[in-house]
DNA sequence: CATGAATGAGAGTTCATTCAT
DNA sequence: AATGAATGAACTCTCATTCAT
């Protein structure tokens, strides 16, 4: 969904943007290294298993084969342990590799690779977005490193509504930054929708994933009025 | 964002919508009836205040100054509680009273008119919101009440576009449910942003509500290419 | 099983042997009687199907299609509830009129017809019978009441052995106390198999009654020794 | 009170015959065996003394010098701390070692030993019998077992009867299962009223246990019409 | 007398966190 | 660094009993 121009660089590089940065010291030995990795995985699976609430600190150190001790060893709480899960699931999560937009080509392909390329890496990482999804509703912390994730998308994408609003191929009655945070918006709650809810469903069908790219594609572009429609 | 076309009678006669109906027996006394009030109305206040998860049902016969057995009198448990909130909630945050569309009537200012109802209600019941999404993602029975309720007005919608694209004033090549469901949830993200994050934000600009009004609008009429655009 | 012979008059008449004499005043109207009574109805109903420990005060008065509060009108708790249960009962539980045992009549068959009459009034009793064990597990006041009835029955046919001793028609080496406590003991634990375990059990064969009868008696008349076998 | 002859193999093997086999966990470690331990000895004391209903969890946890918590560590509820006690009791509660008996014995002389053993073993366990006959009357779970546990030694008398039948020195009239069931019914109501009603009592004389040994063993033999009195 | 709502002490259970080994 | 038992505060829910109407 990013259509930013190129040469733009985006402040993403603030720092891993995931909270609570105040983990512990790492591990020095290699088998502190091996028990942390562990855990970390552990954390993962049963946090997507039984979400954020329900599971025990004890039901990850079981999952880890470890003591349940041992989880203070390399976490604070619950809060950190999923921290460090996200930190380690955020290179795939966030930005899935970009197509480059050259000069002249053409915003509609940009704009649908953009938008395939986000679908495909939330429907990747579903669970994990669900987990997100659910802890930010109920730890502050996590609600404010969502929203500046979601906000990241939504300036980048409004930087590029207004590079094309320069060259005169997007309306301009709108104002970039509240239509992206609108169509950003409507891309996250299909994706939400269909690889979240989708899945627990009985709803039968199951939303096809190229219907899905191309209607959210194609709203996208009629909503900006991008020239020369099919 | 109700657009559908008048004589449509939808099936929202469905029953309450609103999980557990095993509640108590309504009390039969007048001050039987008092103290139910007291406690429907001090559980809204605490709910939207402290979250449904850090509430203790203690929190709640506090508020309303009654013992803590007296809950139990009236409701099983916190969620039975949740559910009668939301029940007596519900009357206004569903739709407020949509505008009438005669038969010549203009599809954009209908649909303005739609959008400015809705998100005049969100914005009413915003703390309740806040906490059906945090509750939705917390109680299995409440995230069932949530989509129920969000597909009633999609497929309303839907119907709105199907009317819309039959008159030749939508764009004819997007499913009218995807798209509904796509433009609906873009609206309501809008509100979410608005109302519920907006608030306790430091974020300065607290989105003014007329050009949430008129932005929404106008991208939902340009994604569906509604003809004669200013 | 009660073997005493005729003129011996026992000490049975001693009050009520009800625990818990302390009955509240007896209703003076119509309408009271009524309800009391209705409450006593309910209470054996409700305790003998769901056991003492497990009737709540309520559920005494759902049954009986009264308030919580009437309870208290004329029992001051789930003790005297039961109290007033048994004594009603009493007159059937106690001992069904014994035959006369005349001079010349045949020991063994007064010892059978006591048997029979024991069994039957047992049988018809038998969740009473059922409740008044459970009760006697567990409130000291009805485990006294439970042991002073077993007493009375134990005494009488001590008193009956004495004279068959007498008689030279019983072994005199037991001492009769001891061997009524025995004997009795060993009728009642066949009662309670029979009628309390039976019925729930799938056991199969649900015990003959006159097997049991002839069983019991053949025993007793064994274990005394009486002459002439059959 | 078992008679049975010696080849004569019972199926008495069958597992612990205690109710509620999923035991927790047990303990790996020394610390862990001692609190463990520390929590069975104290209930056993506290439910000797209190009775089972009137125990609560705190109770134990106190006696034993633990935090509340510890009891969850080693037992699901109450009902599983009672099944550690009896598991732990029942080797010594089963059945006393019993004499054996060679072709030539003295039946009378068995049976005597036999009986002896059985009551003395319930004398030795009698605050524990006590409890046991409670929880049947309270706990299903436990009402089961404790009929299990009568019916093994009902069964294996039951044969030692046939048996004797065989031989001709016992009343061939009577059903040798339904005769034991009476007999040792018999034995155990004494036993219960010497033991366990006896203590508490004021009652004066105290059950002389020889007495109650010849009297029982006395009654069973004529009941089965031994020959040879005496 | 009847009603039925109000009361509140008390029990069981969970689980994050600590700490001795 | 790892272990796993120990801790105890916190919370929900029950129900006998009271009392205003």
């Amino acid at each position: 969904m990013d259509i930013t121009v190129p040469e733009e660089t985006d402040g993403d590089k603030a720092p891993p943007m995931v909270p609570l940065s105040h983990l512990r010291e790492p591990p020095t030995t290699k088998r502190g290294a091996r028990t942390r990795a562990a855990l970390v995985k552990a954390a993962r699976k049963v946090f997507e298993r039984d979400g954020y609430l329900d599971t025990r600190l004890t039901d990850i150190t079981k999952e880890a084969q470890c003591a349940a001790g041992s989880f203070y060893t390399y976490f604070a709480n619950k809060e950190e342990m999923l921290a460090a899960v996200l930190l380690e699931a955020q290179e795939d999560m966030l930005h899935p590799g970009m197509a480059r937009v050259e000069g002249a080509e053409d915003p509609y392909a940009v704009l649908e690779a953009s938008n395939r390329a986000y679908l495909e890496a939330y429907k990747r990482n579903a669970k994990l977005m669900a987990l997100l999804e659910q802890v930010a509703q109920v730890e502050p912390e996590f609600r404010t490193f969502r929203t500046r994730r979601a906000d990241a998308f939504i300036r980048r994408n409004a930087r590029g509504i207004a590079d094309l609003q320069a060259q005169g191929v997007a309306d301009r009655e709108v104002d970039p930054m509240m239509a992206s945070r609108a169509l950003s918006g409507m891309v996250s709650v299909m994706a939400y929708h269909a690889f979240v809810l989708g899945e627990g469903q009985e709803d039968g069908e199951p939303v096809d994933f190229e219907e899905l790219v191309s209607t959210v594609t194609r709203l996208w572009a009629n909503a900006l009025r991008f020239p020369g429609h099919r």
